[in-house]
RNA sequence: AGGCGCGUAGCUCAGUUGGUUAGAGCGCUACCUUGACACGGUAGAGGUCAGGAGUUCGAGUCUCCUCGUGCCUACCA
């Protein structure tokens, strides 16, 4: 049977047929062990739930792309991995998304209702919440789709409320009126997070207040005029001066006259606060809209009335400005105190500005009633704080990150942590399992799992649930253990193990961007380590710190920029869109360049010219599968029998993970002793370039191994890359070419190198397969196919990965061989440099020490001639300028050819090189003379100078005599 | 205001504890359509490692300063 491939690689040929398939025969789906002592490795890993609104960005195709050579690698090593996939229902990305649908159609949230809108989320989530999941089986992501989540699906929502239950007793929740961050564009607060500060030039407003007794007046300074609607004193330093004296009185404050009534009196007061040195050193004070005066309210024991709605319009019935946006108040307030002369200076002033990450509006300090999470404060049940759990965790070195520099990002950050506001004025989210007592006389909070039918304090059954939700983060903070089956009470509602737990928990590793390094990262740590220590080992022990942590590992990336470093952003048109892309070059292009440019700490700046180059790549893999399954076509005609016996494939493969009995584990792990090839027994014969290439992919093998534990996915793939190309095919291929003669003269020869390079080729597929998934199963079944055998498993992905153990290396022939190259090498390049046409095969002169000789006249005579083009190779003795070896590796080859080349140019040309070299040879000899070098430089580098001081200096005379014979 | 990065070939980036002549991909030049592949082959050109000082026998690598650049954190009206 004959077997064809299109010259020119396609990847949507395929790659559409292996997504499906492997979706579809669930092969990556893991059942969870009966027992945790069956010997396995396991590796966990939990995918960042994407936003269900989300759309494939190039920042998921990293993260995934990542995750998903980690998880290929580990369970090709044998390993238990389980890689959980999920979506979070992004509480303001998708209510916005909905609200929008809404206003397009005429309507909205409120005309809705609350339960009406909620279920039209649910529909819109129906309807296209699986776009991104979908999106992502085209990168070939091997997660397990049995354990897919949603982050409202009703057992999580139970988690949910269990967690916020249970930190309500531990009295690390509470609720409280504090100044918030509030977005009045969607109407909700948010977390210090969610604000992004941005440098602007505003206006600094110097403004006078009138003493309320006449006797003069206080200029003070201020960035927002239109809160003085809701001053409550004017605050100075007692040290100041200048104030000193007024301390104690009274102004009024301009322009508070309603309907037409007396300005309010304030005081002015004394507080450290106020600085002397900034703007007037009087600060008006307003409680309900400023953080900072908020405290000198407490300090102080103010009023703190809040002047703005929750669209951040005046609401201050009777005022003038009452329903002005606050923009626009400010506008006519500021005419007003001009016109009244009380506008005494405005002044440049740039200051930072907190925007809202979500919608761009500027963020309203905003007194109002939110729930907050306590992370510094003991709970009530004993034990660490929630902080101090999450420090702990990562100096005591339980949770390593990588690159380490975000170590000492994160204990910043968490060190100087403040309490967490987790409600939201949202609709869509977990609302919080609180109820409020609607009696006057009683007002109490109910908080309980399921819905009460009772105030728990006066039993009034007029209550009302929360309207609040929690912030999304909350509940993606506890997936690390949520989604293996927490809380599972028993009876007295203890959280108890589950298998899940058991086996998966902690998690091995998290793969994710700075970005969300304070929003989830350290959210997971908080409430993973704080929620799981009540959780019993599976032994039935307590749990420790080392074993509460959401994870052990966290691997943290770059962001992918366009080409010009850009951020991507819709704003510049930059983004580039990776459906697009692997659709112009096939994923495993695309994976393999962001692969190959993943280096730890450093951002991607994507380039399509490096993808191109990967599309090359595939295609050169796609050839050399041609020429391979060519050749075993023409090896069966020609009566030669080509096996690949006892390839190292997992026959039982981790799919015996899943069965119930667990398989002895020394079978997951075969001994690397173990020669996969059927090379290996003819080891004696197999000729040096085949010696050579199996010690380069132990090289490789090893390589790839150290580099994947270092999360060098750049590592991993430059080395693939060049052996593929640069060792495979550029070198073996092209000697393992000339020796293949189906003549029926050689054919035990042929067979042995036909075998080897099958080998060989099946090994670089195994090697490669994490990086480019989709290439390597069609050309590894197709490889199978080609030999007339059924592939020994369902996927290369449930194959043993190629470790250095697996192949015989020698390292004197590899040493021969690379003698060779460097012989052909030299002799190609002295061809071009005297001008020969590269058809011609001309007569070449060499000298060389017998052991080149040997190999180049006795094993590589066909070979070199080819790879050189020559018609004669005269062997002219040792090489006269070096006389006795210096190496094996000594040699020359020069064409016998008359050169027809520009005599003045090649003149100045050696010229040119005689001066480099008499530079080197200068700073050689220079450093050789120097006592100081030769008494404390290491003796192996003092040797290497030395040698490399003769071989510089043979050059140097070489081409002296060059120089000399053209004159 | 603090903190953290980065600056290496035309472009995008590697360069582990200091050690022989600083690497890769793309691009560029010349030649070659050879029975896997022109998404290819062969051979080349191209770098005072941002600048300065210091430590050292030896610095792209360690220290300090300067310049340029990016990011994060921060309640200064």
């Amino acid at each position: 049977m004959s077997y064809e491939l299109p010259k020119a690689y396609d990847p949507s040929v395929i790659e559409e047929r292996w997504a499906e398939y492997w979706v579809k025969e669930r092969l990556f789906d893991v059942s969870t062990p009966k027992s945790t002592q069956d010997g396995t490795t396991k590796f966990t890993i939990l995918l960042p739930p994407p936003n269900v609104t989300g759309r494939l960005h190039m920042g998921h195709m990293l993260n995934q792309t990542e995750m998903d050579i980690l998880t290929r690698w580990h369970r090709m090593l044998g390993d238990l991995a389980v890689w959980v996939p999920g979506t979070d229902h992004a509480g303001i990305a998708t209510q916005m998304m909905v609200e929008r649908q809404l206003a397009s159609e005429g309507t909205s949230r409120k005309e809705l209702g609350r339960e009406a809108f909620v279920q039209r989320v649910w529909c819109w989530r129906k309807l296209y919440g699986g776009a991104i999941l979908d999106q992502m089986k085209r990168l070939g992501a091997s997660v397990d789709w049995s354990r897919e989540y949603f982050t409202m699906d009703d057992r999580l929502s139970i988690a949910v409320k269990e967690a916020f239950v249970r930190l309500y007793e531990q009295g690390l929740i509470y609720r409280g009126a504090y100044i918030v961050n509030w977005d009045p564009s969607i109407q909700t607060a948010v977390s210090d997070l969610e604000v992004e500060h941005e440098e602007r030039l505003g206006k600094l407003y110097h403004i006078r207040y009138p003493l309320a007794d006449g006797t003069g007046s206080i200029t003070v300074a201020t960035t927002r005029p239109e809160t003085m609607l809701g001053d409550t004193a004017v605050a100075v330093n007692p040290t100041d001066e200048r104030y000193t004296a007024l301390i104690g009185k009274k102004v009024c404050v301009p322009l508070t006259g309603v309907n037409g009534g007396p300005e309010r009196e304030i005081p002015i007061l004394a507080d450290d606060w106020a600085k002397p040195e900034f703007g007037t050193g009087a600060v008006k004070v307003t409680p309900a809209h400023d953080p900072n005066d908020f405290a000198i309210g407490q300090r102080h024991n103010l009023a703190a009335p809040s002047i703005l709605d929750e669209t951040a319009h005046v609401a201050l019935p009777g005022s003038p400005y009452d329903g002005l946006d606050r923009y626009a108040a400010r506008d006519l307030m500021l005419v007003d105190l001009e016109a009244r002369g009380l506008l005494v200076a405005v002044k440049d002033h740039t200051n930072s500005i907190g925007l809202s990450q979500r919608t761009g509006v500027v963020i309203e300090p905003r007194l109002s009633m939110q729930w907050f999470l306590a992370v510094n404060k003991t709970p009530n049940t004993g034990g660490n704080s929630i902080a101090k759990n999450a420090i702990d965790a990562v100096t005591e070195k339980h949770i390593n990150f990588t690159p380490e520099m975000y170590k000492k990002i994160y204990l910043e950050w968490m060190n100087n942590i403040y309490d967490w506001c987790i409600s939201r004025q949202l609709w869509w989210g977990h609302r919080i399992p609180a109820w409020h007592c609607k009696d006057p006389k009683c007002n109490a909070i109910t908080v309980s799992r399921d819905t009460p039918k009772t105030c728990g304090t006066c039993n009034s059954t007029d209550i009302v649930q929360e309207t609040d939700v929690l912030d999304t983060w909350f509940s993606s903070g506890l997936l690390p253990f949520t989604t293996l089956g927490w809380p599972n009470p028993d009876t007295t509602g203890k959280p108890q193990i589950t298998p899940d737990l058991a086996n998966f928990y902690p998690t091995t590793l998290l793969v994710t961007g700075f970005d969300i390094l304070f929003f989830w990262v350290a959210r997971m740590i908080m409430l993973g380590c704080h929620f799981t220590l009540d959780v019993p080992m599976p032994d039935g022990s307590k749990r420790d710190l080392a074993n509460a942590v959401p994870f052990k590992e966290v691997y943290i990336h770059g962001l992918v920029r366009d080409a010009d470093r850009q951020k991507m952003s819709k704003t510049k048109g930059n983004v580039i869109n990776p459906i697009d892309i692997i659709e112009r070059f096939g994923t495993d292009a695309v994976r393999f360049t962001l692969a190959s440019m993943a280096s730890p700490g450093t951002d991607i700046a994507f380039s399509e010219a490096r993808t191109e180059g990967y599309r090359a790549f595939a295609n050169k893999i796609w050839n050399a599968a041609r020429f391979l399954f060519m050749n075993i076509d023409r090896a069966k005609e020609a009566g030669i029998s080509v096996s690949l016996q006892n390839a190292v494939i997992l026959s039982e493969g981790p799919q015996s993970h899943r069965g119930p009995e667990s398989k002895d584990p020394d079978a997951l792990h075969p001994a690397s002793t173990v020669q996969p090839f059927s090379i290996s027994e003819r080891w004696a014969e197999a000729p040096i370039e085949t010696r050579w290439i199996f010690g380069h992919l132990s090289d490789v093998c090893h390589e790839v191994d150290l580099a994947l534990t270092n999360y060098r996915f750049d590592e991993a793939a430059n080395s693939i890359y060049q052996f593929f190309w640069g060792d495979l095919c550029d070198w073996y291929l092209e000697v393992v070419k000339v020796r293949l003669d189906f003549s029926g003269e050689q054919n035990a020869a042929t067979e042995l190198s036909l075998s080897a390079l099958v080998a060989v080729f099946e090994a670089a597929l195994r090697l490669l397969s994490p990086f480019m998934p989709f290439i390597t199963e069609e050309l590894w079944h197709a490889l199978y196919a080609a030999l007339g055998v059924a592939s020994p498993a369902k996927t290369i992905a449930l194959t043993r990965f190629p470790q250095p153990g697996d192949f015989l290396c020698d390292k004197l022939a590899a040493s021969y061989f690379e003698s060779l190259q460097e012989f052909i090498t030299l002799a190609r390049s002295s061809r071009k440099q005297a001008g020969v046409p590269d058809k011609e095969r001309i007569a070449f002169r060499f000298s060389a020490q017998d052991e080149v000789r040997e190999i180049i006249e006795l094993y590589y005579d066909p070979i070199v001639s080819t790879l050189i083009r020559s018609s004669e190779l005269r062997f002219e003795g040792p090489d006269p300028l070096r006389g006795n070896a210096v190496s094996s590796a000594d040699f020359d080859i020069e064409p016998i050819y008359e050169r027809q080349i520009d005599v003045s140019a090649e003149r100045e040309r050696l010229k040119k090189e005689l001066a480099r070299l008499e530079k080197i040879l200068a700073s050689e000899e220079k450093q050789l003379n120097n006592e100081a070098y030769l008494a404390k430089a290491p003796a192996h580098i003092v040797d290497g100078l030395r040698k490399q001081h003769a071989e510089t200096k043979i050059l140097y005379d070489k081409t002296r005599a060059a120089l000399d014979a053209l004159n």
